[in-house]
DNA sequence: ATAATAGTTTGCCATATGGAAAACTATACG
DNA sequence: CGTATAGTTTTCCATATGGCAAACTATTAT
């Protein structure tokens, strides 16, 4: 129901989402060492092709991956600069968190709220 | 080093599908600036408590957060070592990128098959 | 003791996801 | 031409996700 989805779709929701699956993330991983055929990136998983279609579909739709089609065969490329996002929101994170200087500070008023009013 | 064949289930699938929610994303991001409890995490989102709770729920599922409960308030910590997993997985699959000298060549390639047989 | 607070649990609903099987399209190949 | 190949589309199904409202529990506060 679209009528309360406030959805405002960022890009690294899809990102995300597609590296939450292992078959996507083994499709990553091997794309990342050259570029391949749809059956072929297909062989080592125990499914059917529709089934993996719709993994590289969601792959292409986050952006990890863009295809081409050549006669019959279409050919699937990683998109190296959208999993650098991923990498790039996480260490933004990483980077807040570790310059934080009252970590231990925050912990130990975390104690001191077993008594609510001191 | 286990990475060249299909992954089975992985506690990363529960890390990225995590991350892959905006109101997920944002409670990490508030969570790295201190610990907080659940309804002053949920104020800025426009959700009831359960369906925050479930959200919740997703993160500390996927090891991001802890929580712990003291009296009637449950208090919520960031787990940064997780976040850590997840940005070290991506720089992995960059570092393999990186690693590749025969990107550009397989660049060339892709834009020769443009053109009908060479 | 009552009432407010902070979460929690329980139903319920619409949509999305991940898979199968079957039928189909469009290119190669012989 | 006819046939194998490589994808694609369609239909169907079970389960998961993300949200709501209402009822409930457990702790403070008065």
């Amino acid at each position: 129901m679209v009528s309360h989805m406030v959805n405002q779709s960022h890009p690294l929701d899809d990102v995300f989402h597609a590296l939450s699956d292992p078959t996507r993330r083994a499709v990553v991983g091997r794309l990342l060492k050259g570029a391949a055929p749809v059956s072929r990136l297909a062989e080592p998983f125990d499914m059917g092709l529709p089934a993996f279609m719709k993994h590289l579909s969601v792959l292409e739709t986050s952006g990890l991956i863009r295809t081409e089609k050549r006669g019959r065969v279409r050919t699937c490329h990683i998109e190296a600069a959208r999993l650098a996002a991923a990498e790039d929101w996480l260490a933004e994170q990483r980077a807040e968190w570790q310059g934080r200087s009252d970590r231990l500070a925050e912990f130990v008023e975390s104690q001191n709220r077993k008594e609510p009013k001191a």
